[in-house]
RNA sequence: GGGCGAUUAGCUCAGUUGGCUAGAGCGCUUCCCUUACAAGGAAGAUGUCGCAGGUUCGAGUCCUGCAUCGCCCACCA
């Protein structure tokens, strides 16, 4: 047996991973006829390649890899689908920066394949980095499986996905607002967008009525219009007011004549209009006249009342925010007028100059300041521009995708809004798909989160400006061409034959082509898409015809959701029919964070159940989300995330998933304080304390973190006082935090516990024993041990990970270590019957580190093989068995043990242990030596007296007397300290001190009678002792008794005290 | 603005359908290097359960309001 006193992770972590990958543990096959329990798969929330893993991370993976790793054990046959994301703006954006900092070159600067050959060779960089992290936190991810969003497997589903549904209509091409950043000239995805706070101005601009109005005996000239965006008015195509205003009554319908480009705009009726209210809390009400200028060419609002309105668009400016008349500014055949003033400004210097020409015209109504927030370019950290531009869309809004999603929810986790457009006609109760009613959350409140977004979702936008990235698989042309091409006419021909054929799919004005009836001289490319559907495989031929054609692909590539919503199904083959697939999708169980809820978890719904007909996974399970001490989000942009792999350094990867597990409660976040910013390096010496045989304290070498008790000694010593060299190839200071030292406690008791087992079964000659060959105290701690399993397993089922873990210290650290071990070690050296205890303790260990197995599994794999090695043969007749085997993450969960749980062995014990802490308590108090022998005998009950007696050699052992005795009849020696537990007097001979004995007691009376006073109290409360549940009232009766039992004891002892 | 959550010991957090004389780990106090473990053992102290009302025989737990903090979504009148 080879085992240090203090257990060292690295030296076990990296061999135990290293054997479960040589004996291809983590593999999984699609027909392994062995698993019984059929199959269960979890798919990874693929990571983005942006960077390395911090502690969200961390937690994320630790889950999947205790799930897995139970539902393996328990014989179900169990495969992690592992890989990474392309993450595109992400991505594309961190090597932007990284090109620039280390080349001083843009984007730009390069051809688009070359840049993106550099964002690759960051991809491959940070997924090693990412699956090193992954493999030494000791995830069993499949790793023969691992996929990446872009690679061919996934792509292949990514144009497959596409053209199902611009072939069934599910994609459209459509105009869009976008984030748009002048400076950079991009569009940015919504989550790039910061918020910020701007001091800025309300502007009250009139515009003249085209013909006066009256209203309540007043004549109206103009309606005034609040903004904080002037500059925008030349783009206006109408005013809008609320229909429950009383001036729509006589306004709506009318027109306004535009100031400045002298444009005649329509006065609409919109519910979107705030009513003015100067006394509302609503800062909106509070500014508001009423009217609102709708410019729906730049604002999304304005955008979406143009569209309720048939409202014109005039898009006043350039993609570099200057005022341009080039960009879809129409009407300037009928004259611009003064509008000319103000090309070629850019946005701020047009709002200044716009004011001043209302102000020099008198129009100028009033100025209030304001504060509102408004986006900001997280990278150029300019305002951001709503601009229009043309992209594709994913129809979710019709009912076989946000519906079906809908449908999808668990009934009882679906609560009935009225808002839901899906529930009219049918009702979900008519469920006529298996997959109806299956999806379910946990904890249950996130349901809510899915479904309120379902019930209001818009269209999804999916084509982004980016090089990183799918293609999106459309050819059109970009431009118009002036003269249509001489070959127009052999095109369509063609293209109706593989549209036949099923390799394309057109659209034209947003409507299915019927070629035949196209005027082909009227073809407008520019609005012509077609989609092709295999255009790097078996249609390179296609497109290089369209191409011929002139026709373009698109520029744009696909959000990076459109790929990570086919994750269950691309990673898995899909649309290939093959076993993996059929095997593992659905899968079992989602575990993310409830950030993407949305995001992630929606589309994949979607997806999966229109293009398969099934759920992707039944249950989500959404866990907490990691912030800072300061409560901040741990996240790679915020730069507050913490490297798993420092953690790992600093107290082991066990350690690490312990605490983590042991952190996942229901909550929604969990802070992680870095409160120890660890000077030390690989080299460093750090004191340990350790003891000798001599009894010398001895300083060793640690390369772990010290605790804070090492701490201060070192301190004492002076050792911490900072002269330490730090290496220069490590970093000089690894971020990690006392959080995970209960975690690398806890893995080093379990290391010495199990030293103490293995060293007591060394050489050991393992006999076969039976149940009856067992003593009353292993009765006891396999029937903890049974409880202890049964709850365990219980508490996974719900996707509880606390409760287990805790439940499991509890069993190991309090009954196994505390009692058990100090109990058996007597038998231990008893040559007659040490090999019952042996067998016994190796049971227990066996079925300890089975059940940790799943939370630690490297501490617990280590010494399993150990266990092999010195005792192989652990089983017990009349036990529930365990099927030996080589490797603990291929063994089996724990047989069902239940039949040895039985509570009496519990309360026997219980007695037992309070009366060894008392008379501990009271060693301590008269300060007796531990190693002085003292006698005890108790006054107590027949059945208690038997308990005790029976258990006196044990009672003895654990608490060093020289002489035990429980009986009725005992009476209290004179100079006896005694104590009161229930119907027991404990006395602890030849240690009194009279006052102190008198302190004790009254201190121990005080208390009694407060209880009592609480307990009559409530018992002579005639509304209690009628409406409580008769249970509750015989409890408080029963213990009412007890109590004034004890009290007369205590004061009975108290007047022989004198 | 809409939604979700948090507030319990000095710190980080548990506390399941109301029955609580409110728990754990760390830290703190006293003693102990006893041959598994000082990353340990034994014993001990520590709480107006954010505030204010309400329901109830009974509230940390349920309801309402308030305060503070956090997250998600939406939003440049």
């Amino acid at each position: 047996m080879d085992m240090p006193t203090v257990y060292d992770p690295t030296a076990v972590e990296k061999k135990a991973y290293q054997r479960w990958l040589e004996h291809k543990s983590f593999h999984a096959d699609p027909n392994d006829n062995q698993a019984a329990k059929g199959p269960f798969a979890i798919v990874i929330p693929p990571p983005n390649v942006t960077g390395a893993l911090h502690m969200g991370h961390a937690l994320n993976n630790t889950i999947q890899d205790i799930l897995i790793r139970w539902r393996n054990m328990q014989g179900y046959n169990s495969m992690w689908m592992p890989g990474t994301d392309h993450a595109g703006i992400a991505t594309q954006t961190v090597v932007e920066k990284r090109v620039l900092a280390e080349e001083g070159k843009r984007r730009t600067d390069f051809e688009r394949d070359e840049f993106v050959e550099k964002i690759v060779a960051w991809k491959d960089e940070y997924e090693k980095r990412i699956t090193n992290q992954l493999q030494a936190m000791g995830c069993s991810c499949d790793w023969d499986r691992q996929r990446f969003t872009m690679d061919d497997v996934c792509a292949k589903a990514v144009r497959e996905a596409f053209f199902q549904l611009f072939k069934d209509g599910l994609i459209y091409r459509g105009k869009r607002l976008v984030n748009w950043d002048p400076a950079t000239r991009t569009a940015l995805a919504d989550d790039e967008v910061e918020m910020q706070d701007v001091d800025g101005h309300f502007w009250y601009m009139n515009y003249p009525l085209t013909e006066p109005v009256d209203f309540e005996g007043k004549t109206l000239t103009h309606v005034t219009v609040a903004t904080t965006r002037p500059e925008t008015m030349l783009g206006d195509t109408a005013v809008a007011i609320n229909p429950k205003d009383p001036r729509a009554a006589v306004l709506a319908g009318k027109s306004v004549k535009l100031p400045i480009v002298e444009r005649i705009i329509p006065i609409v009726a919109d519910d979107y209009v705030v009513l003015p209210d100067a006394d509302s809390d609503d800062a909106k009400a509070q500014f508001a006249t009423g009217f609102l200028k709708v410019t729906p060419a730049h604002d999304p609002n304005d955008w979406e009342i143009g569209l309720r309105h048939d409202l014109g668009i005039i898009n006043v400016m350039a993609p570099d925010g200057t005022i341009s008349n080039e960009f879809g500014w129409k009407d300037q055949e009928e004259n611009i007028h003064e509008g000319a003033t103000f090309l070629g400004m850019d946005r701020y210097e047009a709002r200044e100059a716009i004011v001043c020409w209302f102000r020099d015209h008198n129009l100028l109504e009033e100025v209030k300041p304001y504060t509102h927030t408004v986006g900001h370019s997280y990278r150029s950290h300019v305002a951001i521009e709503p601009y229009l531009s043309d992209q594709w869309y994913v129809k979710v809004t019709d009912d076989r995708l946000a519906g079906a999603a809908l449908r999808a929810m668990k009934n009882e986790q679906r609560s009935n809004s009225d808002g839901c457009v899906w529930k009219d006609g049918d009702s979900f109760e008519g469920q006529n798909k298996d997959w109806e009613g299956g999806l379910k959350f946990y904890p249950d409140r996130y349901a809510k989160t899915f479904q309120t977004w379902h019930e209001n979702i818009r269209d999804w936008c999916i084509s982004r400006q980016l090089w990183w990235g799918h293609r999106i698989p459309v050819w059109r042309r970009p431009v118009a061409l002036e003269t249509p091409p001489d070959n127009l006419a052999e095109m369509v021909e063609v293209l109706a034959v593989w549209q036949n054929e099923g390799r394309v799919a057109m659209q034209y004005r947003g409507e299915f082509v019927e070629l035949a009836k196209i005027e082909k001289e009227d073809l407008d490319l520019t609005a012509f898409f077609v989609c092709v559907k295999d255009p790097q495989g078996e249609d390179k031929k296609i497109v290089k015809e369209l191409e011929h054609w002139g026709l373009e692909q698109d520029p744009d590539v696909l959000d990076t959701w459109f790929s990570s919503g086919l994750w269950p199904l691309s990673t898995m083959g899909w649309p290939d029919d093959n076993d993996v697939l059929n095997t593992w999708n659905p899968s079992s169980v989602l575990c993310t964070a409830r950030e993407i809820i949305t995001l992630w978890v929606s589309r994949m719904v979607m997806f999966n159940l229109y293009f398969r007909d099934c759920l992707p996974f039944n249950d989500v399970f959404i866990h907490a989300m990691i912030q800072d001490g300061e409560g901040q989000k741990m996240s790679k942009s915020l730069g507050n995330g913490v490297d798993p792999l420092d953690i790992i350094h600093s107290h082991g990867a066990d350690a690490m998933r312990f605490t983590l597990a042991s952190m996942t409660t229901q909550t929604q976040d969990v802070r992680m304080p870095v409160d120890v910013v660890c000077p030390f390096t690989d080299e460093a010496f750090v004191p340990k304390m350790t003891s000798t045989k001599a009894g010398h304290r001895v300083m060793k070498p640690l390369q772990n973190c010290p605790s804070d008790k090492e701490k201060k000694f070192a301190t004492s010593y002076g050792v911490m006082s900072g002269e330490v060299t730090p290496s220069d190839e490590l970093p000089l200071a690894r971020n990690t935090s006392s959080k995970f030292d209960i975690g690398r406690n806890f893995a080093n008791k379990l290391w010495n516990a199990s030293r103490f087992a293995m060293t007591n079964l060394e050489g050991a000659e393992s006999k076969d024993i039976s149940i009856e060959d067992l003593a009353w105290e292993d009765r006891w701690i396999l029937s903890r041990l049974a409880l202890t399993a049964k709850e365990v397993n219980d508490q996974l089922e719900e996707y509880k990970f606390s409760e287990p873990i805790n439940t499991l210290y509890k069993f190991f650290w309090n009954d196994l270590c505390d009692w058990y071990l100090e109990i058996v070690k007597p038998r231990m050296r008893d040559d007659d019957k040490k090999h019952i205890s042996q067998k016994v303790l190796a049971y227990i260990l066996d079925v300890t580190l089975r059940l940790f197995h799943p939370f630690t599994p490297f501490i617990t794999e280590s010494i399993f093989e150990q266990l092999n090695a010195l005792y192989p043969d652990r089983d017990i007749k009349g036990l529930p068995a365990n099927a030996q085997a080589d490797n603990l993450i291929d063994a089996n969960w724990p047989t069902d043990m239940s039949s040895l749980i039985d509570a009496k062995y519990d309360s026997d014990m219980e007695l037992v242990q309070s009366v060894v802490r008392t008379i501990r308590d009271i060693r301590a108090h008269y300060k007796v030596a531990p190693r002085e022998p003292i006698m005890v005998s108790i006054k107590s009950t027949q059945e208690q007296c038997d308990i005790l007696s029976e258990q006196a050699s044990l009672i003895s052992h654990l608490t060093n007397l020289s002489d035990f005795s429980a009986a009725m009849d005992v009476s209290k020696p004179d100079n006896a300290a005694v104590k009161v537990i229930g119907q027991m007097d404990i006395y602890v001979h030849d240690v009194v001190n009279v006052e102190e004995e008198k302190k004790r007691l009254t201190k121990q009376k005080e208390e009694i009678e407060k209880f009592i006073a609480n307990a009559e109290k409530k018992l002579s409360n005639e509304n209690f002792v009628s409406r409580a549940k008769p249970e509750v009232v015989q409890r408080e009766r029963d213990n009412l008794e007890d109590l004034k039992q004890q009290l007369d004891s205590v004061n009975k002892n108290l007047t022989d005290l004198g």
